[in-house]
DNA sequence: TAAATTTCTTAAACTACTTTAATTTTTTTT
DNA sequence: AAAAAAAATTAAAGTAGTTTAAGAAATTTA
Protein backbone atom coordinates (compact mmCIF):
# COMPACT_ATOMS: atom_id res chain seq x y z
CA UNK A 1 0.00 0.00 0.00
CA UNK A 2 2.51 2.93 1.44
CA UNK A 3 5.13 3.54 3.25
CA UNK A 4 3.30 4.15 6.43
CA UNK A 5 1.81 0.04 6.12
CA UNK A 6 5.43 -0.87 5.95
CA UNK A 7 6.35 0.74 9.01
CA UNK A 8 3.64 0.00 10.61
CA UNK A 9 3.89 -3.72 9.44
CA UNK A 10 7.68 -3.75 10.54
CA UNK A 11 6.92 -3.64 13.88
CA UNK A 12 3.58 -5.30 14.77
CA UNK A 13 1.93 -8.54 13.13
CA UNK A 14 -1.15 -7.64 11.54
CA UNK A 15 -3.97 -8.38 8.69
CA UNK A 16 -3.81 -6.67 5.16
CA UNK A 17 -7.50 -6.03 5.71
CA UNK A 18 -7.24 -4.39 9.29
CA UNK A 19 -3.93 -2.34 7.98
CA UNK A 20 -6.37 -0.97 5.25
CA UNK A 21 -8.89 -0.07 7.67
CA UNK A 22 -6.18 1.52 10.27
CA UNK A 23 -4.48 3.54 7.27
CA UNK A 24 -7.79 4.98 5.96
CA UNK A 25 -7.91 7.42 8.59
CA UNK A 26 -4.21 9.49 7.39
CA UNK A 27 -4.75 12.18 5.25
CA UNK A 28 -1.40 13.42 2.94
CA UNK A 29 -0.55 16.77 3.01
CA UNK A 30 2.43 18.74 1.79
CA UNK A 31 4.34 21.89 3.40
CA UNK A 32 6.53 23.59 1.29
CA UNK A 33 10.57 24.17 2.55
CA UNK A 34 10.67 26.62 5.30
CA UNK A 35 7.02 26.22 6.10
CA UNK A 36 5.56 25.37 9.59
CA UNK A 37 3.61 22.80 10.46
CA UNK A 38 3.01 24.04 13.97
CA UNK A 39 3.43 27.14 15.99
CA UNK A 40 3.96 27.12 19.66
CA UNK A 41 0.48 28.23 21.59
CA UNK A 42 -1.17 26.77 19.00
CA UNK A 43 -3.37 23.66 19.96
CA UNK A 44 -1.56 20.16 18.63
CA UNK A 45 -4.72 18.84 16.36
CA UNK A 46 -2.33 15.79 14.52
CA UNK A 47 0.88 14.28 14.34
CA UNK A 48 2.65 13.24 11.29
CA UNK A 49 4.36 10.38 9.75
CA UNK A 50 6.16 11.68 6.93
CA UNK A 51 6.55 10.04 3.54
CA UNK A 52 9.21 12.37 1.76
CA UNK A 53 10.98 15.38 3.12
CA UNK A 54 12.23 16.48 6.87
CA UNK A 55 11.29 18.36 9.45
CA UNK A 56 12.87 20.34 12.18
CA UNK A 57 11.54 21.06 16.10
CA UNK A 58 12.55 23.41 18.18
CA UNK A 59 11.81 25.99 21.18
CA UNK A 60 12.96 29.43 21.86
CA UNK A 61 14.39 29.95 25.01
CA UNK A 62 14.05 32.78 27.38
CA UNK A 63 16.96 35.32 25.63
CA UNK A 64 15.00 34.03 22.16
CA UNK A 65 17.38 31.82 20.83
CA UNK A 66 16.24 28.84 18.72
CA UNK A 67 17.07 25.58 19.79
CA UNK A 68 16.13 22.59 17.52
CA UNK A 69 15.22 19.94 19.58
CA UNK A 70 15.12 17.11 16.80
CA UNK A 71 14.65 16.64 13.13
CA UNK A 72 12.34 14.28 11.85
CA UNK A 73 13.09 12.30 8.15
CA UNK A 74 10.85 9.88 5.62
CA UNK A 75 9.33 7.47 7.69
CA UNK A 76 9.60 8.97 10.94
CA UNK A 77 6.32 10.10 13.09
CA UNK A 78 6.59 14.00 14.29
CA UNK A 79 4.37 16.01 16.10
CA UNK A 80 4.33 17.63 19.85
CA UNK A 81 3.26 15.07 21.69
CA UNK A 82 2.32 16.66 24.88
CA UNK A 83 0.19 18.98 23.42
CA UNK A 84 -1.14 16.30 21.27
CA UNK A 85 -1.93 14.20 24.10
CA UNK A 86 -2.70 16.39 26.70
CA UNK A 87 -4.65 18.58 24.95
CA UNK A 88 -2.59 22.16 25.56
CA UNK A 89 -0.88 24.71 23.82
CA UNK A 90 1.86 23.86 21.86
CA UNK A 91 5.59 24.65 23.26
CA UNK A 92 7.37 23.37 20.09
CA UNK A 93 7.48 24.84 16.59
CA UNK A 94 7.37 22.43 13.91
CA UNK A 95 9.31 23.90 10.56
CA UNK A 96 10.01 21.84 7.02
CA UNK A 97 13.30 22.04 5.88
CA UNK A 98 12.61 21.01 2.86
CA UNK A 99 9.71 20.14 0.69
CA UNK A 100 7.57 17.79 2.21
CA UNK A 101 4.77 15.42 2.21
CA UNK A 102 3.14 13.71 5.61
CA UNK A 103 0.49 11.28 6.55
CA UNK A 104 -1.76 13.36 9.13
CA UNK A 105 -4.09 11.80 11.73
CA UNK A 106 -6.39 14.16 14.04
CA UNK A 107 -6.87 13.68 17.61
CA UNK A 108 -10.54 12.58 17.17
CA UNK A 109 -8.88 9.58 14.56
CA UNK A 110 -6.30 8.70 16.78
CA UNK A 111 -8.50 8.51 19.50
CA UNK A 112 -11.19 6.09 17.42
CA UNK A 113 -8.31 3.80 16.07
CA UNK A 114 -7.28 3.40 19.95
CA UNK A 115 -10.99 2.32 20.61
CA UNK A 116 -11.26 -0.07 17.95
CA UNK A 117 -7.66 -1.25 16.58
CA UNK A 118 -6.02 -3.20 19.50
CA UNK A 119 -3.23 -3.46 16.88
CA UNK A 120 -2.78 0.75 16.70
CA UNK A 121 -3.02 0.16 20.50
CA UNK A 122 0.59 -1.89 20.29
CA UNK A 123 1.71 -0.15 17.37
CA UNK A 124 2.40 3.18 19.59
CA UNK A 125 2.84 1.79 22.69
CA UNK A 126 5.72 0.03 21.08
CA UNK A 127 6.42 3.68 19.26
CA UNK A 128 6.42 5.90 22.25
CA UNK A 129 8.56 3.42 24.31
CA UNK A 130 11.16 3.91 21.70
CA UNK A 131 10.79 7.22 21.98
CA UNK A 132 11.21 7.36 25.30
CA UNK A 133 14.22 5.09 24.62
CA UNK A 134 16.05 7.78 22.68
CA UNK A 135 15.68 10.48 24.68
CA UNK A 136 17.15 8.55 27.55
CA UNK A 137 20.20 7.74 24.98
CA UNK A 138 20.56 11.27 24.23
CA UNK A 139 20.03 12.90 28.23
CA UNK A 140 22.99 10.49 28.50
CA UNK A 141 25.01 11.30 25.51
CA UNK A 142 24.57 14.82 26.45
CA UNK A 143 26.42 14.10 30.21
CA UNK A 144 29.04 12.21 28.64
CA UNK A 145 30.31 13.37 25.45
CA UNK A 146 31.93 16.66 24.63
CA UNK A 147 30.62 18.81 21.82
CA UNK A 148 32.91 17.33 19.21
CA UNK A 149 31.89 13.72 19.96
CA UNK A 150 28.36 14.38 19.66
CA UNK A 151 28.98 15.75 16.14
CA UNK A 152 30.51 12.24 15.27
CA UNK A 153 27.51 10.60 16.84
CA UNK A 154 25.28 12.98 15.40
CA UNK A 155 26.36 12.37 11.71
CA UNK A 156 26.19 8.19 12.95
CA UNK A 157 22.59 8.63 14.03
CA UNK A 158 21.45 10.84 11.46
CA UNK A 159 23.15 9.75 7.89
CA UNK A 160 22.96 11.57 5.38
CA UNK A 161 21.25 14.34 7.29
CA UNK A 162 24.51 16.46 7.29
CA UNK A 163 23.94 16.52 3.32
CA UNK A 164 20.50 18.25 3.56
CA UNK A 165 20.32 20.62 6.40
CA UNK A 166 22.56 23.31 6.96
CA UNK A 167 25.21 23.24 9.46
CA UNK A 168 23.79 25.96 12.05
CA UNK A 169 20.69 24.07 12.10
CA UNK A 170 23.12 20.82 13.25
CA UNK A 171 24.91 23.06 15.99
CA UNK A 172 21.44 24.36 17.08
CA UNK A 173 20.75 20.33 17.62
CA UNK A 174 23.89 19.96 19.55
CA UNK A 175 24.12 23.02 21.53
CA UNK A 176 26.91 24.75 19.98
CA UNK A 177 27.11 27.66 17.96
CA UNK A 178 28.05 27.26 13.92
CA UNK A 179 31.04 29.03 14.59
CA UNK A 180 32.05 26.67 17.00
CA UNK A 181 30.58 23.48 14.88
CA UNK A 182 33.04 25.19 11.81
CA UNK A 183 36.09 24.94 13.66
CA UNK A 184 35.34 21.07 14.64
CA UNK A 185 35.14 20.38 11.20
CA UNK A 186 38.30 21.69 9.94
CA UNK A 187 39.94 20.22 12.61
CA UNK A 188 38.59 16.71 11.79
CA UNK B 1 -3.76 -0.39 51.41
CA UNK B 2 -0.11 0.92 50.47
CA UNK B 3 1.31 3.76 48.89
CA UNK B 4 1.35 2.05 45.45
CA UNK B 5 -2.38 1.18 45.24
CA UNK B 6 -2.78 5.44 46.35
CA UNK B 7 -0.94 5.93 43.40
CA UNK B 8 -2.46 3.67 40.97
CA UNK B 9 -5.98 5.33 42.09
CA UNK B 10 -4.34 8.92 41.82
CA UNK B 11 -3.70 7.97 38.09
CA UNK B 12 -6.77 5.90 36.38
CA UNK B 13 -10.04 4.50 38.19
CA UNK B 14 -9.83 1.02 39.42
CA UNK B 15 -11.93 -0.73 41.70
CA UNK B 16 -10.54 -1.95 45.04
CA UNK B 17 -11.15 -5.75 44.47
CA UNK B 18 -9.05 -5.48 41.13
CA UNK B 19 -6.69 -3.46 42.98
CA UNK B 20 -6.06 -5.75 45.27
CA UNK B 21 -5.44 -8.42 42.53
CA UNK B 22 -2.78 -6.11 40.98
CA UNK B 23 -1.16 -5.09 44.24
CA UNK B 24 -0.52 -8.57 44.83
CA UNK B 25 1.99 -9.21 42.24
CA UNK B 26 4.70 -6.87 44.57
CA UNK B 27 7.35 -8.12 46.84
CA UNK B 28 8.56 -5.53 49.21
CA UNK B 29 12.46 -5.90 49.53
CA UNK B 30 14.61 -2.98 51.42
CA UNK B 31 18.36 -1.78 50.47
CA UNK B 32 20.94 -0.09 52.92
CA UNK B 33 22.57 2.55 51.95
CA UNK B 34 25.36 2.57 49.25
CA UNK B 35 24.23 -0.81 48.43
CA UNK B 36 23.33 -1.41 44.38
CA UNK B 37 19.93 -2.57 43.35
CA UNK B 38 21.47 -2.95 39.77
CA UNK B 39 24.57 -3.80 38.11
CA UNK B 40 25.47 -2.57 34.28
CA UNK B 41 25.67 -5.98 32.03
CA UNK B 42 23.19 -8.11 34.40
CA UNK B 43 20.09 -7.97 33.56
CA UNK B 44 17.03 -6.17 35.02
CA UNK B 45 14.66 -8.68 35.82
CA UNK B 46 12.68 -6.55 37.99
CA UNK B 47 11.48 -2.83 38.49
CA UNK B 48 10.24 -1.31 41.52
CA UNK B 49 8.35 0.98 43.41
CA UNK B 50 10.08 3.59 46.59
CA UNK B 51 7.76 3.22 49.76
CA UNK B 52 10.63 5.32 51.31
CA UNK B 53 14.04 6.38 50.94
CA UNK B 54 15.82 7.21 47.58
CA UNK B 55 18.36 5.92 44.62
CA UNK B 56 20.15 7.14 41.83
CA UNK B 57 20.75 5.72 38.06
CA UNK B 58 24.18 6.75 36.75
CA UNK B 59 26.38 5.30 34.04
CA UNK B 60 30.10 5.27 33.42
CA UNK B 61 31.51 7.00 30.39
CA UNK B 62 34.30 6.30 28.14
CA UNK B 63 36.84 7.89 30.51
CA UNK B 64 35.40 6.21 33.35
CA UNK B 65 33.47 9.23 34.99
CA UNK B 66 30.26 8.31 36.46
CA UNK B 67 27.14 10.35 35.46
CA UNK B 68 23.80 10.27 37.18
CA UNK B 69 21.27 10.20 35.41
CA UNK B 70 18.33 10.41 37.24
CA UNK B 71 17.25 10.58 41.17
CA UNK B 72 14.05 8.43 42.33
CA UNK B 73 12.19 9.36 45.08
CA UNK B 74 9.20 7.79 47.40
CA UNK B 75 5.98 7.10 45.27
CA UNK B 76 8.65 6.74 41.97
CA UNK B 77 9.12 4.18 40.13
CA UNK B 78 12.48 3.14 38.60
CA UNK B 79 14.71 0.18 37.35
CA UNK B 80 16.15 -0.03 33.49
CA UNK B 81 13.22 0.00 31.50
CA UNK B 82 15.64 -0.37 28.14
CA UNK B 83 16.68 -3.70 29.94
CA UNK B 84 13.86 -5.00 31.64
CA UNK B 85 11.50 -4.08 28.24
CA UNK B 86 13.77 -5.91 25.68
CA UNK B 87 15.52 -8.12 27.76
CA UNK B 88 18.93 -7.01 27.13
CA UNK B 89 22.00 -6.51 29.89
CA UNK B 90 21.67 -3.35 31.66
CA UNK B 91 23.40 -0.43 30.76
CA UNK B 92 22.55 1.58 34.28
CA UNK B 93 23.96 1.24 37.30
CA UNK B 94 21.42 1.81 40.53
CA UNK B 95 22.52 2.61 43.91
CA UNK B 96 20.50 3.39 46.89
CA UNK B 97 21.60 6.97 48.59
CA UNK B 98 19.44 6.06 51.84
CA UNK B 99 17.98 3.02 53.40
CA UNK B 100 15.31 2.12 50.42
CA UNK B 101 11.89 0.31 50.79
CA UNK B 102 10.54 -0.88 47.18
CA UNK B 103 7.96 -2.80 45.83
CA UNK B 104 9.29 -4.67 42.94
CA UNK B 105 7.67 -6.59 40.39
CA UNK B 106 9.32 -9.56 38.16
CA UNK B 107 9.21 -9.39 34.37
CA UNK B 108 6.96 -12.65 34.36
CA UNK B 109 4.24 -10.88 36.34
CA UNK B 110 4.50 -7.29 34.80
CA UNK B 111 3.62 -9.62 31.60
CA UNK B 112 0.88 -11.17 33.53
CA UNK B 113 -0.45 -7.86 34.67
CA UNK B 114 -0.46 -6.43 31.47
CA UNK B 115 -2.26 -10.11 29.77
CA UNK B 116 -5.11 -10.11 32.52
CA UNK B 117 -5.78 -6.49 33.96
CA UNK B 118 -6.45 -3.84 31.49
CA UNK B 119 -6.04 -1.08 34.33
CA UNK B 120 -2.69 -2.28 34.52
CA UNK B 121 -1.83 -1.13 30.97
CA UNK B 122 -3.89 2.31 30.97
CA UNK B 123 -1.44 2.94 34.15
CA UNK B 124 2.15 1.72 32.71
CA UNK B 125 0.73 4.00 29.07
CA UNK B 126 0.47 7.56 31.54
CA UNK B 127 3.59 5.89 32.96
CA UNK B 128 5.75 5.93 30.19
CA UNK B 129 4.26 8.70 28.42
CA UNK B 130 5.03 10.63 31.09
CA UNK B 131 8.18 9.69 31.37
CA UNK B 132 8.81 10.25 28.00
CA UNK B 133 7.71 13.88 28.42
CA UNK B 134 9.86 14.31 31.27
CA UNK B 135 12.87 13.16 29.33
CA UNK B 136 12.02 15.80 26.66
CA UNK B 137 11.61 18.59 28.96
CA UNK B 138 15.04 17.71 30.63
CA UNK B 139 16.98 17.59 26.63
CA UNK B 140 15.61 21.01 25.98
CA UNK B 141 16.24 22.57 29.49
CA UNK B 142 19.94 21.22 28.76
CA UNK B 143 19.78 23.17 25.57
CA UNK B 144 18.59 26.16 27.17
CA UNK B 145 20.12 26.91 30.21
CA UNK B 146 23.48 27.16 31.73
CA UNK B 147 24.29 25.41 34.84
CA UNK B 148 23.19 28.09 37.44
CA UNK B 149 19.75 28.09 35.63
CA UNK B 150 19.68 23.92 35.34
CA UNK B 151 20.93 23.95 39.56
CA UNK B 152 17.45 26.52 40.55
CA UNK B 153 15.34 24.21 38.53
CA UNK B 154 16.84 21.36 40.12
CA UNK B 155 15.96 22.51 43.65
CA UNK B 156 12.16 23.13 42.36
CA UNK B 157 11.67 20.22 40.44
CA UNK B 158 13.11 18.02 43.25
CA UNK B 159 12.19 19.89 46.07
CA UNK B 160 14.00 18.65 49.15
CA UNK B 161 16.05 16.15 48.10
CA UNK B 162 19.56 18.69 48.15
CA UNK B 163 19.03 18.24 51.90
CA UNK B 164 18.88 14.30 51.61
CA UNK B 165 21.74 13.43 48.89
CA UNK B 166 25.70 14.93 48.29
CA UNK B 167 26.23 18.12 46.39
CA UNK B 168 28.66 15.52 44.03
CA UNK B 169 25.47 13.73 43.30
CA UNK B 170 23.21 16.53 42.35
CA UNK B 171 27.00 18.00 40.29
CA UNK B 172 26.97 14.97 38.24
CA UNK B 173 23.17 15.13 37.44
CA UNK B 174 23.64 18.41 36.09
CA UNK B 175 26.54 17.58 33.75
CA UNK B 176 29.17 20.00 35.87
CA UNK B 177 31.93 19.37 38.42
CA UNK B 178 31.31 19.68 42.59
CA UNK B 179 33.84 22.48 42.74
CA UNK B 180 31.43 24.49 40.05
CA UNK B 181 28.29 23.50 41.70
CA UNK B 182 29.83 24.63 45.19
CA UNK B 183 31.22 27.72 43.17
CA UNK B 184 27.12 28.44 42.35
CA UNK B 185 26.12 28.11 45.78
CA UNK B 186 28.39 30.96 47.01
CA UNK B 187 27.62 33.05 44.48
CA UNK B 188 23.76 32.74 44.81
C1' DT C 1 34.69 9.79 70.91
C1' DA C 2 38.80 9.43 68.19
C1' DA C 3 40.42 8.16 63.83
C1' DA C 4 39.60 7.56 59.18
C1' DT C 5 37.22 8.65 55.22
C1' DT C 6 34.44 11.31 52.41
C1' DT C 7 32.59 15.62 51.06
C1' DC C 8 32.85 20.58 50.54
C1' DT C 9 35.25 24.86 49.76
C1' DT C 10 38.56 28.01 47.82
C1' DA C 11 41.60 29.68 44.49
C1' DA C 12 44.75 29.79 40.54
C1' DA C 13 45.73 28.15 36.05
C1' DC C 14 43.65 26.13 32.14
C1' DT C 15 40.37 24.66 28.22
C1' DA C 16 36.10 24.22 25.66
C1' DC C 17 33.09 26.98 23.86
C1' DT C 18 30.98 31.83 22.90
C1' DT C 19 30.90 36.41 21.06
C1' DT C 20 31.79 39.71 17.77
C1' DA C 21 32.96 41.11 13.48
C1' DA C 22 34.73 40.85 8.90
C1' DT C 23 35.18 38.04 4.56
C1' DT C 24 33.94 34.31 1.48
C1' DT C 25 30.89 30.93 -0.27
C1' DT C 26 26.47 29.13 -1.27
C1' DT C 27 21.66 29.50 -2.03
C1' DT C 28 17.61 31.95 -3.25
C1' DT C 29 15.17 35.39 -5.65
C1' DT C 30 14.40 38.33 -9.47
C1' DA D 1 22.55 35.56 -15.12
C1' DA D 2 22.71 39.22 -11.79
C1' DA D 3 21.44 40.79 -7.39
C1' DA D 4 20.19 39.85 -2.84
C1' DA D 5 20.06 37.09 1.07
C1' DA D 6 21.52 33.44 3.87
C1' DA D 7 25.05 30.34 5.44
C1' DA D 8 29.82 29.16 6.35
C1' DT D 9 34.55 30.35 7.57
C1' DT D 10 38.18 32.56 10.12
C1' DA D 11 40.25 34.83 13.85
C1' DA D 12 40.72 37.50 18.12
C1' DA D 13 38.99 38.47 22.57
C1' DG D 14 36.05 36.93 26.20
C1' DT D 15 33.52 33.68 29.52
C1' DA D 16 31.56 29.45 31.55
C1' DG D 17 33.05 25.62 33.33
C1' DT D 18 37.29 22.26 34.37
C1' DT D 19 41.44 20.81 36.58
C1' DT D 20 44.52 20.53 40.18
C1' DA D 21 45.70 20.91 44.68
C1' DA D 22 45.32 21.94 49.43
C1' DG D 23 42.77 22.79 53.69
C1' DA D 24 38.29 22.71 56.32
C1' DA D 25 34.06 20.55 57.49
C1' DA D 26 31.08 16.79 57.82
C1' DT D 27 30.12 11.98 58.00
C1' DT D 28 31.26 7.21 58.77
C1' DT D 29 33.75 3.70 61.05
C1' DA D 30 36.13 1.65 64.71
Amino acid sequence: MNQLSDHIKSIISISDSRLELLCDKFDENTFSKKEHLLQAKSKTHEVHFILSGCVRTYIYDLNGVEHNITFALENWWFGDLQSFINKTPASFYIQALEETTVLSISRRDWDKLLNENPEFVVYTRILFRNTMFSHENRILQNLSYTAGERYLHFLQDYPNLSQRISQKHIASYLGITPEFLSMLRRKK
